[in-house]
DNA sequence: TCCATAATGATAATGATTATCAATATCTGG
DNA sequence: CCAGATATTGATAATCATTATCATTATGGA
């Protein structure tokens, strides 16, 4: 909490109620993928008044300076999640039947981004999204 | 494009005129990526008055049939590109300088995918988006 | 050819996001 | 610790992509 403050000041951003309170919302959400409208609805519980305009503002802040990541799922709105400092690979298995996203580590890609490198492209990030039905979802179909 | 116009007749779907321009763009554009506007403007080349909406409806019935692929780049708006027939799979290397798309095969995920299969789940399709600066904007840069 | 009905174009409506702006809060330097 | 420069805020209007509505027109099977 606090090395993301300092990188916000490093910024020359100010630390504001409404700030931290969507910091703490996304740090209490750890591994979910929240849209601008449940953020709202969260830091609302600590800053009643807050408006969405600046959960909008803040979350873009947020990802611009790489503490959030976003993301979309083939829906029609953003969705942020707090981004483990270093890590710039975002694994996704999507469950076609309850929406759950569950967050997957691999390297498979090493090898294939090796490749690219190769034929002189300069990887900065990569995001792979399965869709698929989960385990449980699998069952009841 | 009769194959094309086959399977919209048997999902009870009329052929148009704006239809048949619209799937001409489509496949005069193999391999691009064609917002709705973008395709409105093609598609207008023959068809003057077609509308936005019919657009819009259009490229909706082709991707429900699987005639076109429907995605999202990280920009506001989705794109569209012919679907070769039978291939669930979409992997693009996105130039985070000249914005340009190239497609690109393997099959490196199939192990990957396996495993999965393996834990309960059943893959259905997936996405993988490589950011990168492509050679020519690496050189630049 | 006729006719049920699917499709169209124009446009209003929607939903997410961004821009505007006056009022307010933050933080740095004295 | 206070003042002042300026970043931030909330409210709301504006924008942009997409979807819904609806009266009119076109399609294709009988």
């Amino acid at each position: 909490m606090d090395k993301i403050k300092d990188k916000l000041k490093n910024s020359n951003y100010r630390i504001t109620g409404q700030r931290s309170a969507i910091l703490e919302v996304m740090m209490d959400n750890r591994g979910k993928h929240l849209s601008a409208e449940e953020v709202l609805a969260e830091a609302r519980k600590t800053v009643p008044n807050i408006g969405i305009a600046t959960v909008y503002r803040t979350l873009e802040k947020l990802a611009s300076i790489e503490v959030l990541y976003k993301t979309r799922f083939d829906e029609g709105c953003y969705r942020y999640e707090l981004s483990d400092e270093g890590i710039h690979q975002h694994h996704h298995i999507i469950c076609l039947e309850c929406g759950q996203i569950t967050e997957m580590e691999d390297d498979f890609l090493n090898t294939l981004e090796q490749q690219l490198e190769d034929r002189g492209y300069q990887i900065i990030d990569h995001e792979l999204k399965i869709y698929a039905y989960c385990p449980s979802c699998r069952k009841k179909v």
